[in-house]
DNA sequence: AGTTACGGAATGATCATTCATTCACTTTCT
DNA sequence: AGAAAGTGAATGAATGATCATTCCGTAACT
């Protein structure tokens, strides 16, 4: 019924927040959505429940908030200084070497963002701003079709999600114990990834 | 406690077993595994929610079971008449076929298969033999790095998890509406995937 | 002293599972 | 053959556990 978020000392109440976000994405990374109690958000927060309430009105608003915030810190990362109009294959090998910098720095982020069961506890708006994660890396396909390094016989869409996916099932294998990644492993992901998508006939 | 399963007619009684499993692999697809009460899965086969019981001792037996024939029935389509010892582009393409076709004949198994939160309910049995999944096509880039039409640079684990990453990465952003996957586009991403796994020497 | 934040027991809802009962079908008895 | 008794599958309301959320007494601030 309230809208969450105390008003006193500014400064300490957003630190509280960022505490729940940070306990609750480390959670729900481990134990999935549904799978995860409120209780034990707070006991890792370090605080009461009444209090978590006091920041999110519930628990499907905290996990908006925590979508938001991962998302916001891939996105940082993706765009921060970044240079479109390098050629198409420095910037993959840039917007390459940052997701992987992204999934070994905040593993539990890059884990919840990939979750599949969030779809039903997001609202319109997270939901709307999923797709839009991906742009950066549409843009560059674009950027390169145009400039003729890339491909123009594969739509862009195609081309991010047979990238995306595989990088992320990378990943998901090593988290599962099916393979360790070293760096030369992930230089040779990265090149066939870029196989898979550039254009052959240069 | 008792030993699921009932003992008189044996074709009626297998007949509804596997109804119980077809629901519930429905429901599950749709709604994720934390998210669907045992209820509706019952409802959905047609029977009482003590019948469902009946048949499986818990929730967690269900799961499993549904999981086994999931599994089973994508490895009869992968390794039915398999022949590993023709030429490894010729291999991949079947597989590529078989693969597909299954992606498109039971969506609601392919999906459950690539569910992320199985895991927690998975026994240890389930859980090995989910791993056994994916060796034929271990055997096909093993088999083909022997006869050096694959890379030898990747070792087999990286490239399979690059592949089924990818493969499932493009049925999944169909699944969510990001695209639509024509067969040209499955053709054009088969061909992308070959590229990023074969060897380039050749 | 008054106001705001905190905590965690209390509440009500939802869910997995059980169990007393019904029902359909055999077998046994006359 | 017809009636009576037996068998176990099917059912869904009842049970107990778990969970999200609330609420009120206490602590910390100003």
């Amino acid at each position: 019924m309230a809208n969450a978020s105390p008003a006193s000392s500014p400064a300490k109440e957003s630190r509280k927040r960022e505490q729940i976000i940070r306990a609750a994405l480390s959670v729900f990374a481990e134990h999935g959505l549904h799978g995860t109690p409120v209780p034990p958000i707070a006991t890792e927060a370090g605080v009461g429940v009444g209090t978590l309430y006091r920041y999110f009105d519930s628990k499907e608003a905290l996990i908006n908030a925590v979508f938001q915030d991962s998302k916001q810190r891939l996105q940082e990362r993706l765009l921060t200084d970044l240079d479109l109009m390098q050629p198409s294959r420095a910037l993959f090998d840039i917007l390459w070497s940052r997701l992987t910098a992204f999934a070994r720095a905040e593993p539990d982020a890059f884990r919840f963002l990939e979750m599949q069961d969030h779809h039903s506890y997001l609202t319109e708006d997270s939901r709307r701003s999923e797709q839009a994660l991906l742009i950066p890396l549409g843009m560059m396909v674009i950027i390169g079709q145009r400039t003729g390094l890339l491909g123009s016989h594969m739509k862009p869409d195609l081309a991010i999600a047979l990238f995306w996916g595989a990088f992320v099932g990378i990943f998901k294998a090593e988290r599962l114990g099916y393979l360790t990644l070293s760096d030369s492993d992930l230089k040779q992901a990265r090149d066939a990834c870029w196989l898979a998508i550039a254009n052959h006939n240069h």
